[in-house]
DNA sequence: TCGTTAACTCAAGTTAGTTGAATTATCAAG
DNA sequence: CTTGATAATTCAACTAACTTGAGTTAACGA
């Protein structure tokens, strides 16, 4: 997650080829079945070069050939579709007590997910958990190991040199570890290491609600909360691989200023229950609690709408995203409850007469969704072209 | 500032060549002065391709023929700069009663500024207004109009279809109006609309804080107060080109909470003068106040800096940025009081061990640099080279 | 039924990059 | 003060990848 100033490749006749070929696997992905002739015309590229480059991608196995379609007039377009198996896409959660993997195939379906504890936290532990993991995932899927097109990691933040006070939080064991390396060198794969509010934002681009929006905001309650910040449909990482801390802002509340996820979380949830009686660990019981409306639980989601609401505005004013997008480890009955009870300020940006989406949405729900979302990062990589800074 | 969703364009030659010229430019402008052979080695083109790319930007004007310089062994490298007469760019400024124009050569020098009333705000009147002044900065710089690259415009926000109650706040007459599409037609030129702050944050970038820094974010002082995120060196525009839109935040303050730009602005602090019988429209009146330490002053300073503080918060937490930089219309002492008051949160991602840039810096102040920031635009685009979505 | 339309292919042709050998100028070592 | 190593640059040949224009095929609609 270092980020250093990256300066813009050269382009040259192997670099716009694999430049081109993204750029049509991204057309496929994003139409489902599509023809050349619309590709070119999408592209700006002439019909016998997107033949060519289609011909060179079914040829690798990575786009299956369709029948011919017709519409209007002429010879009807054979279509074109990305083949599931021509690829997959290795999401790992690392988290101080368990290990989550999912293998996505190329059209972004999970056809792997396993959850297991983690009992060691060194780097050489879970990494050879990891590569256990992978080797079941592919034999289980079927995959072809050779297909494995990157893995994508989930670890828990600050990433880069954090200030002594916040070292080693969560994985003491890892905080001198560039894991984007150590990962790179370890699995031999393209590797691309986020946080979860950043990956789970990007598990909403396979058929979430993220899907074909190009600007949207996700925040993601795990531990505490976190922001995904997704623009031009790429995710916004900050300097230092740390952008989307909300959880950490002060917002004015009833009395006085609270730290959002104190106010919002599940953590804060948990910790408001068990001061009234109440264990509730896992989402099921949370959910119904919930349905059986307890008052206890009633009672946080009414001192949660205030500061939601605050941080909400903040992050429509500061990003104009065109929805923002709420989920992660909250029973969908919450969210939606939230979403609700969020009383949108008109004083917003946001607040405009035409738009398409909803100011706030639900998203997947669930503990998987980071972890999915992690593999998304390499689908999103192998799908969007970029002159890649080298 | 309608931004649709742009897929990417298929690379081919020509794209190439574009690509490749600007990626060079971009380098040459970075180093001030450089060689071949090491625009080769960070671009990964070969020598004899940035060779080729750079005959022909010289034999355009754009880049000048140096001596050569030697480091170490072997042939010295003869070394390029950029050619300032080889290309201009236009900034303007509208404002609902003043009208700003900056012309910046290649170098992004300033060669021409004037600031003239604004009477009529109706389009076409601003329209020819600009014309007229766009000739009048060409002559007066004795450039070649063929090489004014594009115009930069700032117009007050918020862009799109704002909701009734916003519409028209600042220019009624453009609520209507596609400012991209009428200024391409207008000024037959490449345009870049933005506001305020987003352009000021652009313009430090030519030899301002900003300069080199890839992520930073720029707290704009005009009217009310508005914010730029820079983001892998690129603007963050948001969905409809609100992004940055901090002045509306709420944050919390000793006395329960605050929108930002009613604590946090120049017009707040003029206001909070007058209440007290003290006019000061100017800038100079208020560093004059500022430098007898005027108690009404010191005393809006005083309740300024917490909301600030949790404004620059928010920021960092959601950005991550590697700075933030405070500039616009207000003095420097201000400007530099405020930074010293800022009372900085270690809870922060930002409060780090080893950080290059201090956390807070103060940039361009004054009325121009909105107006040189909307050159800075033109010039942003011409050295970042981008398969241009078309 | 026949002309129009549009997707697609084939076979040049073009652009812009790469490669490898030759040239030149500087540094450093003997 | 030569001499060899080093590095920038050019030249000429080569190559990759896209474009162009002339067919070919198949569907629609008058």
């Amino acid at each position: 997650m270092t980020t250093k100033t990256l300066h813009p490749a050269g382009a040259n006749p192997g670099r716009s080829r694999s430049h081109n070929r993204q750029m049509v696997l991204g057309h496929v992905r994003r139409a489902g079945q599509i023809g050349r002739a619309e590709i070119a015309r999408a592209s700006g590229l002439s019909t016998q070069a997107v033949s060519n480059i289609i011909a060179d991608l079914a040829g690798d196995g990575l786009l299956l050939e369709g029948e011919r379609v017709s519409s209007g007039r002429g010879l009807p377009a054979v279509q074109y579709s990305l083949n599931p198996a021509g690829g997959y896409a290795l999401g790992v959660e690392i988290r101080p007590d368990v290990l989550l993997v999912a293998l996505l195939d190329l059209n972004g379906d999970t056809v792997f997910s396993r959850r297991t504890p983690l009992v060691d936290t060194r780097p050489e532990e879970v990494t050879a958990q990891i590569l256990t993991l992978r080797k079941a995932a592919l034999t289980h899927a079927g995959g072809d190991p050779a297909r494995l097109m990157g893995a994508g990691i989930v670890m828990p933040g600050p990433f880069g040199t954090a200030s002594a006070a916040q070292k080693g939080l969560e994985l003491p064991e890892w905080s001198d570890i560039d894991a984007n390396l150590w990962f790179t060198t370890a699995l031999d794969l393209p590797v691309f290491v986020e946080n979860d509010a950043n990956a789970a934002a990007m598990a909403e681009r396979n058929g979430g609600a993220g899907e074909g929006v190009s600007h949207y905001a996700y925040l993601y309650f795990g531990a505490g909360l976190g922001l995904g910040i997704v623009t031009n449909g790429q995710l916004m990482q900050g300097a230092f691989g740390n952008a989307g801390e909300i959880g950490h802002i002060t917002v004015p509340s009833g009395n006085g200023a609270v730290v959002l996820e104190q106010a919002v979380s599940r953590l804060s949830l948990q910790a408001h229950l068990a001061e009234n009686g109440i264990a509730a660990a896992t989402s099921d019981a949370l959910a119904q609690l919930y349905d059986a409306s307890d008052p206890h639980l009633m009672g946080w989601l009414n001192q949660a709408a205030e500061p939601l609401t605050h941080a909400i505005t903040t992050i429509e004013n500061l990003c104009d995203p065109q929805t923002i997008i709420l989920g992660g480890a909250m029973p969908d009955q919450i969210l939606d409850h939230l979403i609700v009870a969020c009383a949108l300020s008109d004083r917003s940006v946001s607040n405009r007469d035409e738009r398409e989406l909803p100011r706030l949405m639900r998203g997947r729900s669930g503990r998987m969704s980071a972890t999915q979302g992690a593999a998304a990062l390499v689908l999103n990589h192998s799908f969007t072209p970029r002159l890649t800074p080298h």
